[in-house]
RNA sequence: GGACGCGUAGCUCAAUUGGCAGAGCAUUCGACUCUUAAUCGACAGGUUGAAGGUUCGAUUCCUUCCGCGUCCA
């Protein structure tokens, strides 16, 4: 458990400590303190009255919290004591306590839980401050804490023990100017958010998403995490073995096929908002598993959609930042790290040709029209242009046509989506759940939204024919067969509930870390998944092979 | 998977051209009855991520490995 000696020591320090507290009559590791409000409710309750109100009343309290910071003088001291998210200082005078509740203030460290009871007032200096009468030992930090001001800096360490991040975690900000001597430096805007306020914040992000679809007659569903085919996405997932049924398992790629099956049964409006695993790379937009929203309306096509996407992010936006404007450091591409101002209540939509055509690179010569998506010719110079122009652009003769395109838009515009932008009208090839358009066999009813130069949901009309759909899992199986480790499994009890007609659907899928990142201007997906997938750390003796005797 | 960067005391950070590893906070001891990054005095705290190499001498240069970060795939 200990990192170095300097820890050990303090510990057995502690140790010693716990014991003269004991010997003082207090329970070490008590079960209980009665409060009688908490730091914020008192913050707010009191923190408007001045100190002559204050001395008038002497508003009686007694509340509990995490010790911040401690400055013993003599025969007094304050200390800073921290709860949920909030601080208030108490004032311990040694003529206001008992003889051995002032040798417990004197044994308290940084770190520690402590309950006080007294009574409100103001200090000289105006803080709001609580004159303590009386005061309970509640638990002992053993350990010592970051450092009381800077907190942890060291990213690594504030995701393996999310817990210290979480209580001492002050947010960065914007150096103005070098500390002056003896002071504190200036401070400019903030740049990211407190953790415990981001996870705050995508408590609040749940809550209203939940309104939302709540209010609007959905009904919340828990589909299974684990099933016996990984469909719904194009993904590579993680494999598991239930040993009673001797069965193996994939946890679920996407919740879509069961959440359809649902509306077959007559569950018209449905959503789930539950982890999604992938077993696929990590990177500041992504962590195997992941939070995700999908949602599905009977009666519904992508158009229908589209509307409420817009709504719904605004109406989020609102409820949880009370403005739809989120400021948010770019994550990727030539402007990353860039801070950029976004309004969520303002879209646009553009078809996939036309995005193409609309980010074209100039270094790649003439824009390709409309019309010439239809042409295998035509794309496959398309990709020429791009190269020779220096763009690195995968590409397989063999893959479907529908596939180069989709490439193409991923690999040219994807990057410029920072403001709201719906996307719609995908390629067949690579939608093998969806609808296709009345006016073009090659294209499918669906679209997704990028914010911030990434995706953040996916919809569309949902593929409600079972002979079309069994068509689609074919042609998905000759893609697996290609090489394309991702296609999509053919599941044959999913094309017999579609035999039993699933009316007309829209359906789709929203990533909730990524829009919680947009909403607490997150950088990393990291920063608002409270224990994101790292390596397990190797302690440095472990890796020693030998070990070596200093006899 | 590739490129680049980072790893120094519990925490936050220094260390000039390769030349005695240092400061603040925290800890320990002492002083202090309105402090608030309290203040004042004293002590202690290091295998510089790991292993190897070059060198009279390596935190610094080189190689490999480990972990993390960023960008790209």
């Amino acid at each position: 458990m200990f990192e170095s000696e300097f820890e050990e020591k303090l510990y057995g320090e502690r140790i010693e400590t716990l014991k003269k507290i004991s010997e003082l009559g207090q329970p070490l590791y008590p079960n209980t303190y009665p409060v009688t409000m908490t730091i914020p409710e008192a913050r707010a309750k009191f923190g408007a009255l001045s100190a002559e109100d204050l001395e008038a009343q002497k508003p009686p309290v007694a509340i509990a919290g995490r010790i911040m910071a401690i400055r013993l003088q003599g025969k007094t001291g304050f200390a800073t004591l921290q709860q949920n998210g909030e601080r208030l200082q108490i004032y311990v005078r040694k003529d206001a306590v008992s003889e051995e509740q002032f040798a417990l203030y004197k044994l308290l460290d940084l770190g520690d839980h402590i309950g006080v009871q007294g009574y409100i007032f103001r200090t000289r200096t105006g803080e709001l401050t609580i004159h303590v009468e009386s005061l309970s030992f509640l638990t002992k930090a053993l350990l010592p804490l970051p450092d009381k001001f800077s907190g942890l800096a060291d990213i690594e360490t504030r995701y393996r023990r999310r817990y210290l991040d979480l209580f001492t975690d002050t947010g960065d900000f914007e150096e103005l100017a070098p500390a002056e001597e003896g002071g504190a430096p200036q401070q400019g805007q903030r740049l990211r958010a407190p953790s415990r306020e981001v996870f705050v914040k995508r408590a609040k992000v749940l809550r209203a998403i939940r309104n939302y679809f709540d209010s609007r007659g959905y009904i919340e569903v828990e589909t299974p995490m684990m099933q016996s085919i990984a469909g719904g996405a194009a993904a590579r997932p993680f494999q598991t073995h239930h040993n009673a049924l001797d069965l193996d398992l994939y946890l679920r790629i996407a919740p879509e096929l069961y959440l359809k099956r649902l509306v077959v049964g007559g569950v018209d409006r449905v959503y789930e908002i539950n982890r999604n695993f992938r077993n696929e790379g990590i990177s500041t937009q992504h962590n195997p598993e992941f939070t995700m929203l999908e949602f599905y309306q009977a009666y519904a096509n992508y158009w229908d959609l589209m509307q409420i996407t817009e709504e719904l992010i605004t109406y989020v936006a609102n409820e949880v930042n009370g403005t739809t404007i989120a400021r948010f450091p770019l994550p990727k591409g030539k402007r990353a790290g860039q801070m950029v101002e976004i309004d969520l209540a303002k879209w646009r939509r553009l078809s996939m040709r036309e995005a193409i055509i609309t980010f074209w690179p100039e270094a790649a010569g003439a824009k390709p029209g409309m019309d010439s998506f239809a042409s295998r010719d035509a794309v496959a110079s398309f990709v020429q242009q791009l190269r020779s122009a220096g763009i690195d652009l995968p590409y397989d003769a063999k893959e479907p046509l529908g596939r180069t395109i989709a490439t193409i838009f991923e690999t040219i515009a994807e990057e410029h989506l920072v403001e709201p932008t719906i996307i719609y009208d995908f390629p067949l090839a690579v939608s093998p759940l969806s609808k296709v358009k009345p006016d073009e066999p090659e294209w499918v009813e669906r679209f997704e939204f990028y914010i911030g130069g990434f995706e953040v949901g996916n919809a569309f009309s949902e593929l409600n024919d079972p002979e079309d759909q069994r068509r689609r899992f074919e042609m998905q199986l000759e893609e697996k067969a290609r090489g394309d480790e991702e296609a999509h499994a053919m599941d044959e009890d999913y094309v017999r509930a579609l035999a039993y007609g699933l009316p007309p659907t829209g359906g789709e899928g929203i990533g909730i870390d990524r829009l919680t990142m947009l909403l607490t201007g997150s950088r990393s997906i990291r920063d608002v998944i409270l224990f994101p997938l790292l390596r397990p750390q190797q302690k440095h003796g472990e890796k020693q092979e030998h070990g070596e005797s200093a006899e």
